[in-house]
DNA sequence: CCAACCATGTAAGCTGTTACATGATTGA
DNA sequence: TCAATCATGTAACAGCTTACATGGTTGG
């Protein structure tokens, strides 16, 4: 029952994979042609990472089809252990202090089957946003922030603008995702 | 002439350092305390960082003063090495991809004395964030940002916001230091 | 036939995290 | 005197980056 032995990235092979299975260098193509690229770079994570995650039996490389496109491993597909640690991340709560992962654990939601945790999920990224961008005011409004020179307190105004722009980002994305 | 065995950790301490001289400790408790914490958490990595900035010359421990408040070490200077390492962090380009570092190198510049280097600094870090932005509405204009699934171009789309927000803010930045 | 791309990896090195360990001093 | 805070570290481990190494296949 160790909970968490996967990192992001893992998370992301995990999410790329469910979507349709592919072989290692699909997944490294997907990382270099678009700005998931900014989950990992290439060879020398991608292909441990995904040593670690068959590993651990979440995925497992099968040389699917009738046709031989498989030159290598083969396509790696989920297991069910995969499945079922992957949709308990999708589940999880969102942490304000991450919200890039979040943002990723988003990308992965489906829009079909996951209505439900894409709206709790929209809902409770708002108020993690809204809070941390509040955290950040509070603190340039009291004693320490007051005392920092005028670059250090606009590079923290910086921040709340960027939570802020979260939080608006959840409210849009929600009208979309009604109107659809 | 090796150019960069600094890390931004490394650069935050000697911005820190700058500001003022502090002890191990002191620089700590501005991580706990700010914003900066996001720079790095505690002991395990500042005091390593710390040793190795003073193997490479940068800064110096002094037991400074005429009192007697430096129980430790006493108080970390930097060096003429140190500040011109420094400064040469301080005047160099905008990373596009990494636009977190350049805030941390934006807080650190000076009001007073770097008003040339503030102007170039905002300048570039606009037009950087802009054109960030740009090549990811490109991205889901493009073939492959078509295809991807709502969740995943929503996401990216919430990239765009924060680059935005970053150019944004740039402006906004302009103008409260031309008025100040 | 040669370049480009498919496909998979290994190895060294650096950084950072977590967790632990230690001891002095100050204030209630 | 007892807890908090000042002050400094170490050790184990995990993860990523860079760079290198290797081969098969396909198209011009």
């Amino acid at each position: 029952m160790t909970p968490k032995p996967v990192t992001s990235l893992g998370y992301a092979l995990l999410g790329l994979i469910r979507q349709q299975p592919r072989t290692g260098y699909a997944l490294r193509k997907v990382f270099e042609t678009t700005p998931m690229g900014s989950y990992s770079s290439s060879p020398g994570s991608i292909y441990p990472a995904l040593a670690g995650l068959e590993r651990l039996g979440l995925i497992e490389a099968r040389d699917d089809g009738d046709d031989r496109k498989a030159r290598g491993k083969g396509l790696f597909h989920l297991t069910p252990a995969g499945s079922a640690a992957f949709g308990a991340w999708l589940a999880g709560p969102v942490d304000g202090k991450d919200l890039t992962t979040a943002m990723l654990r988003f990308s992965f939601l489906r829009a079909g089957s996951d209505r439900a945790l894409i709206d709790a999920f929209l809902d409770s990224f708002e108020a993690a946003a809204t809070q941390q961008a509040g955290g950040l005011r509070q603190f340039l409004a009291g004693e320490i922030g007051r005392a920092m020179p005028l670059q250090s307190r606009l590079a923290v105004e910086y921040g709340c603008r960027q939570f802020e722009a979260g939080a608006q980002w959840a409210v849009w994305a929600k009208t979309v995702l009604r109107g659809d």
